[in-house]
DNA sequence: AAAGATTTGTACGTATGTATG
DNA sequence: CCATACATACGTACAAATCTT
């Protein structure tokens, strides 16, 4: 029998002895060279055997350690399965919903007549990213069936497919705006502030509008370039 | 390969497939760290490469950068796949059109594997309102009946339309930043003027991302609203 | 303007990984 | 099997520049 068997065959049993229990460190390799009076390659040569029968584990730059049981975690280290992600659900508080005429705005920007009607809901939603504003426009001739119990569980953008019109286009329009009374209350932050407003226009495969959808953020969150002059 | 080798790369290929995009900040280097779970040691090995590479530059104090002089070249050998085209059309100008591998960023983005091939399309399409940058990921297995050509005719919404996912909802996100030399030089603006980066992450039914879209427009042009008191 | 927090820059010590004579 | 050297990796400490409060 070689010296770094004779060795690998002694740390075993100490291990099996619980002598170093499962997932303590071990003596490291120039702690064993001192206590077995050998050289690091011999060592290394016994420590290989263990680790070839998975009783320890290396860590570079660490050191030596009793390897683990089988647990779930391996199990999943091994096979490459993700650990489950954090889902965090957006927290959605409907602040306005009601019917109401077009108006002159709407008429010309959803080619309607002014007299008729539009449903109108907003609604604010806070993720981690802050507080977002949303307005949904829908005029009523294009929704017949919209309920606005159902915007509760769908999404605007699901809900804007249960009209009549297939939506084929997306006319988007930005500004940045201050924030006035109502919105600063709403999205939390101070009167005046720089908001995003985006307005997104769906239209149909015609081009013609099916739906407006207005949503406010703060732009104080957004990260700035910095130069590299 | 070493561990900061593979760092370096995997952090080379989420540069060039835009997660973080030119003149962008990096993760610093304690979140690096956390991210990777390497020592600090490591992630600086990893961005010595980088920098010799003359991908991302150090600001002391303050962070990481993607350099600047990031060119389509760099990324298509980077990426290593298609030559772009050039194919001008009406007022829509398609600027780069190829296929790539999804890299990291997509991949968690899109929840693809990595390997998977997307469609990445730019173009430039002036209004009225000035010049506006559009870039189009459509992963390839949900549109496989998709061609670059077909695009000439569709609009973004229209051609998306076109996979096998129907979709519902909209995960929208917006930064404004300030234009690098390409961008500038490509939306005619001076180098350094604020741009709005507008994200869209079209979502299916089941809240699958199938596929994502960015707006790069001047924020010059854009109508302040005046003060409410 | 001062104090503290954050981030990169630098240095050092220790442990494992690899190669060679 | 020993001895040595160097690369890779982890961890800690402190300095310098910058940003925030």
């Amino acid at each position: 029998m070689t010296l770094f068997e004779k060795i690998a065959m002694e740390l075993s049993e100490q291990i099996s002895s619980g002598k170093y229990s499962v997932g303590e460190p071990l003596p490291n390799e120039s702690d064993l060279q001192k206590i077995y009076e050998v050289s690091r390659t011999t060592v290394r040569k016994a420590i290989d055997m263990l680790v070839e029968e998975k009783l320890v584990t290396r860590k570079k730059g660490v050191g030596l350690f009793v390897a683990p049981e089988i647990s779930n975690q391996n199990i999943l280290e091994m096979t490459g399965v993700m650990k489950p992600e954090v889902i965090q659900f957006n927290k959605q508080q409907i602040k306005e919903e009601y019917l109401r005429q077009a108006g002159d705005y709407f008429q010309e920007a959803l080619g309607m007549k002014s007299s008729e009607l539009v449903y109108y809901v907003s609604y604010l939603q806070s993720d981690n990213e802050g507080i977002t504003k949303e307005v949904l426009i829908l005029p009523l001739n294009k929704y017949p069936d919209f309920k606005v119990s159902s915007l509760k569980v769908l999404s605007i953008m699901e809900n804007m497919n249960t009209g009549t019109q297939k939506i084929c286009d997306l006319d988007q329009n930005l500004q940045l705006v201050k924030a006035d009374h109502e919105l600063s209350k709403q999205l939390e932050i101070e009167h005046g502030e720089p908001v995003f407003k985006i307005s997104n226009k769906y239209l149909d495969v015609d081009g013609t509008p099916v739906s407006i959808e207005y949503r406010y953020k703060s732009a104080m969150n957004t990260k700035y370039i910095v130069d590299f002059d």
